[in-house]
DNA sequence: GTCACGTTGTTTGGTTACGA
DNA sequence: TCGTAACCAAACAACGTGAC
């Protein structure tokens, strides 16, 4: 269950940015208007929640991941420039944040990274909202998806991810990560590929097992 | 016609296997 | 052990397509 998307004390302090338009070092133009970290927290928690979670980080350590995305996204919100978009900027903290999780915990423990049993965010619903039986195929669903994810290299993870499932576009995802936009297309390409594999793999372990 | 988006073919760098 | 060929995956450039 993703907790509540209350701010955290803290990061709730009065001091913090205002909406202001921020401008490059040595004048120019003025730059995005930027909304207060209070309306960011309030409109992207659930985006963070649930990519912390898809791009592998375990459970146990989802909240700490997230809490460290928006402490980022608060310290940086002043510089953040509206050459992309807000959510765009959000999410390559969030790959950034995913990936030194992982690595740490490759470095703890090299066979439980990203192998955790989570559940998809967005494919919970309350119970007492569906019939039982669609709550456990949609949770069962949403556990096999995570399963597939794990079995494709970080990279290829995270474009799929924020492709696939966040609807962003291969330019978004280019200037989200730093990357070249063919580069994504590549990536994104390979990624379907293995994904598909993994499937295809996860059929015949299915057909094995009824037999 | 222009632009954004997507696909395809080529290049490049890394890895592995094998023979001298 | 070293050099080399073969292979593979990633990255990039060029090109095609559709919307405006």
């Amino acid at each position: 269950m993703p907790p509540s998307a209350s701010l955290p004390a803290a990061l709730s302090s009065p001091l913090g940015p205002e909406p202001k338009a921020t401008a490059r070092p040595g004048g120019g133009e003025p730059q995005a208007v930027v909304p207060p970290f209070e309306a960011v927290y309030e409109e992207h928690f659930d985006l963070v929640f649930r990519n912390v979670r898809r791009l592998g980080v375990p459970d146990a350590l989802v909240d700490d991941a997230v809490q460290e995305v928006f402490l980022v996204v608060y310290r940086r919100l002043g510089q953040f420039e509206g050459r992309s978009s807000l959510k765009t900027w959000i999410c390559s903290i969030v790959t950034r944040v995913a990936s030194d999780h992982r690595r740490a915990l490759r470095r703890k423990s090299p066979h439980a990274c990203g192998k955790a049993e989570a559940v998809d965010v967005d494919t919970v619903v309350d119970e007492r909202a569906e019939g039982p039986h669609e709550h456990t195929v949609r949770l069962e669903g949403a556990r096999l998806l995570h399963k597939l994810l794990d079995e494709l290299e970080f990279d290829k993870r995270t474009v799929l991810v924020l492709a696939e499932l966040e609807g962003m576009t291969a330019p978004e995802i280019a200037d989200a990560l730093g990357e070249n936009v063919n580069t994504m297309y590549a990536r994104l390409r390979a990624a379907r590929r293995d994904f598909d594999q993994a499937v295809a793999r996860e059929r015949a372990r299915d057909t094995w097992r009824l037999r």
